[in-house]
DNA sequence: AGTTCTGCTGCAAACCTTTGCAGTTCTCCT
DNA sequence: AGGAGAACTGCAAAGGTTTGCAGCAGAACT
């Protein structure tokens, strides 16, 4: 029913390959020609088959992303910016979720992997090695993650966890938790890693800090939510959160159990999510720049057209703005130093 | 460089055709070659060539789904559904995101329609005629949104919005304002027709009951906290809003002003996001069913195989969940009928 | 033993487009 | 005037799969 290649010749008298070429490579027919299969092909309402085009060129237009967990807010906006940046060279965005688990996500590459030029890997759960596995049938490039020999893009959630770590040290806090995330979360264990450490390297030139790891926990409000508990038990008098969802949750759960976030306990999230500018108190937050990410990592899948491979390590600067979720520790108010 | 049917057939010392049809036709091939055909194919990491089964199938087995904006909470769970259900019956779900622009609504539907069997429309801000245009182009179910001689998904917003308005009629409040979403929203429409509706019909039978609409706005956490300062100007002791995040948007603006929630203003939100359990005042809302509307969507698009046109309408149940927002109104206690 | 049927497999066309090559016409040199 | 080159267009193969039809062997009839 849907005009092809063929009716659009036939209709402008001219040959197919000419009307291909009126497409593909203007430059290679005449002007006059040109402008007249253009508009019978606009007439018929032709549009070239994809599928016919895919099958002889081998390039599909179209990429895949696969994220964790579509409904936490963290990803929408790489989503928008990465579908953006790809409209914009005439690609297509599959968006597939993977529920957070290995297996979905392994499954959805291995499927994804014939119908698209290449696949956004966002904050994949699998392991290294399966990566590693799957960038042999498919182009991939990793978003939070680093995999050795594969394209990344990073956002460097070291140095905000360290900022983070910092702040609060500075308002006098000494005892604070790390609110962990999911397993095999790339970014959940490099904040750790550099929060322990900024603690330590704090302790060296002052009175000592201590951070102490809780998890794994559910990357969402929920997970924060169960875990206040824990929290209050513990006695921490801060808390680093893994993103800002479990942040916020964690601040309801303080809430319930009479807890007051941030006179009685500091909360800082990572992410910088919309909503974190809404609540009360509006959440002090390490900002990660997902939409430049997004882009970040189209541009280094279509970039080198076919020189797979391509090794690029990208590190985005994260910041940690601070609202009103943190405040002075027990120990006073913060030294001037 | 992978693996063709071809050489799968070579491989197995059977002809393609067999080897076509141990995937796509199990019963009319012999069990035993069957098996030997799907032990090479594995071998040799083979998977079939979606594209060129596209060709000749004339079915992508992907399905598009256009939604206003990703990055709004109510949407996730839909997409996750819709995708569930597609990749249950092997089908792919392309997603992708207007901004809200109905022009770039339009372009995206044109774009998809070639790479999908069909599309779910979801919250289309494009007028009826031109969606009823496409839908000659391309096989469309529309949610969220009724359109004469199309398949459609709804919620029964209206019966929320009665709800609502009835809950708030009933703890004392007489001016309710309605806080209005975006321009070309079906819903947006839907529920304000049914609150001043409500109202009147409340009027009928006690002390008269007045809804007023404001509007448009941006149906975001921003186009609440910017509508604030109106909506406590006008001196509405109740507000509806067109969604949760407008909602809670609100709130917080009404924070910033000193006026407090329920004690002052009471609030109500529709769509009941998963974030309306954890702000604080937890939200009264109105519960929409959005999982099963993207199941249910699905299953239309793919339910009847090739009759194309037909025009089941599904209208889903919405139930009003009473959290913490709303209370007592200005002339005293919830009467007693 | 001859016939019909069943169950399986092979053959080849078809789906729609792209693209290297060859052919044609025309312009512009020398 | 003759030849080279440019500019454009047509030809046909190729890409990987599905599927109607035909062929074949063997089983089950008569």
């Amino acid at each position: 029913m849907p005009a092809t290649i063929r009716d659009v010749a036939r209709a402008s008298g001219v040959h197919i390959s000419t009307v291909s070429r009126a497409f593909s490579a203007p430059q290679l027919v005449n002007p006059e020609t040109r402008s007249k299969v253009l508009e019978t092909a606009e007439k018929l309402g032709y549009r070239p088959n994809r599928a016919a085009r895919a099958l002889i060129t081998g390039r599909t237009h179209n990429i895949g992303l696969i994220v964790a967990d579509i409904a936490n807010p963290f990803f929408p906006p790489l989503i928008k910016a990465a579908e953006r940046e790809a409209r914009h060279r005439d690609y297509h965005v599959f968006v597939a979720d993977s529920n957070e688990d290995p297996a979905v996500e392994e499954e959805l590459v291995r499927a994804l992997a014939k119908q698209v030029d290449g696949i956004l890997l966002v904050s994949p759960r699998l392991a290294n090695s399966v990566i590693e596995g799957l960038s042999r049938e498919v182009a991939l490039v990793v978003v939070n993650r680093q995999v050795p020999g594969l394209p990344s893009v990073v956002m460097d959630v070291g140095h905000g966890a360290r900022s983070a770590i910092e702040h609060l040290a500075e308002l006098g806090h000494r005892s604070i938790g790390y609110l962990g995330g999911p397993r095999g979360s790339w970014t959940n264990r490099e904040i750790r890693r550099a929060a322990i450490a900024a603690a330590r390297n704090l302790g060296g030139l002052g009175e000592p800090v201590e951070v102490t790891a809780l998890g794994p926990n559910a990357p969402t409000g929920d997970g924060g939510l169960a875990a206040a508990e824990q929290v209050h038990r513990a006695g921490y008098t801060a808390v680093l959160a893994y993103n800002d969802l479990m942040a916020i949750g964690l601040i309801e759960g303080l809430a319930t159990l009479g807890v007051r976030v941030p006179q009685e306990v500091s909360v800082v999230g990572v992410d910088d999510i919309a909503l974190s500018r809404l609540t009360r108190p509006g959440l002090t937050t390490v900002a990660n720049p997902t939409a430049a990410a997004g882009r970040a990592a189209v541009d280094m899948l279509l970039q080198h057209g076919d020189d797979r491979r391509t090794t690029g390590q990208i590190t985005l600067a994260t910041e940690l703005v601070i609202r009103d979720s943190t405040g002075p520790g027990p120990q006073g108010n913060a030294d001037p130093g």
